[in-house]
DNA sequence: GCCAATTGAATTGCACGCAATTTAATTGAG
DNA sequence: CTCAATTAAATTGCGTGCAATTCAATTGGC
């Protein structure tokens, strides 16, 4: 009997395979959209993940550590030494709040608010290079959003 | 005019909008995927991307470190650490391969492969907390598999 | 058969995510 | 008013991801 390179041993459950975990889509996507991200970013000097709280930051200046977290679903052990890198960078200023001295509230720099012009082709690089259609993605993202909070409310 | 606790410059383009972006809508939910994981994990002692490579394993006993990671679309910098660690907790060995001693070939340990029994129940599990029907499951990652091709062909 | 080019892993360095702990500031029950 | 409980960040420690480099083994042009 002709023995394969790879010894299979009894032949994993269906619901086992990988190709059947949306989990895994769900990673494996994840990664290509950040690998999608890198080379925009890398223009303007971010990572993808201080280019989510840029996103934010651009919405809402001067929010606390904590608020941020809520919008983006991190905390305080992702967000400080982010923020600290942002502020290395001179994108943002940290300060501690006035009125309870253990918020830290996130201000953009000029520099930091001036990177949102140049930040503004990405959306569109990020569309052409995706191959999808507008419709798709708005599509596939509000089902993301609607998965995420079903998962989130463990 | 009442001034809000944070301060709006121009107001966001849409198109950067956080709610908006298909990006975070996809990083977001993988994580809250993979905290949901992350419990029914610590009880077989896996970490989330250790129990993707034991799929595979589980599927194809003996392949190579590339060809696991053309499997996952993860490369050796970050496949080797982590096969150290399923080495050093006995699910797995490492072995260069006799025929081309460049390669490393992954072999399930019996522990390693009695884990698929334990990790039977995981799908089931994870299917209950989601919250989500089977046929929106597959559809959704049907779509994401598309997403995900259409991202790394660049 | 020889040596340059290629290939497969490993290594290094950096930036996340996140659990767990610590520190400092604020709150609140009595 | 006081002190315990709570809250907000920071810190620590570990495990990814990934670019870039290194190292060893193999291949291919001559």
């Amino acid at each position: 009997m002709p023995r394969t390179p790879t010894s299979e041993n009894s032949p994993s459950p269906a619901a086992l395979r990988l190709d059947n975990q949306v989990c895994f889509a769900l990673y494996s996507a994840s990664l290509a959209m950040t690998k999608l991200y890198k080379p925009l970013l890398v223009d303007i000097g971010l990572t993808y993940p201080q280019y989510l709280v840029m996103l934010v930051l651009w919405e809402q200046d001067g929010i606390t550590v904590s608020e941020l977290g809520e919008r983006l679903y991190l905390d305080s052990g992702t967000l400080t030494p982010l923020l600290k890198r942002l502020e290395a960078s001179g994108h943002i200023r940290r300060t501690r709040d006035a009125q309870d001295e253990r918020r830290v509230r996130i201000a953009l720099t000029p520099q930091g608010l001036g990177l949102r012009d140049q930040a503004e082709r990405i959306p569109h690089c990020v569309l052409e290079s995706s191959q999808c259609t507008l419709p798709e993605l708005v599509a596939l993202t509000s089902q993301l959003k609607t998965l995420r909070e079903r998962l989130s409310q463990r």
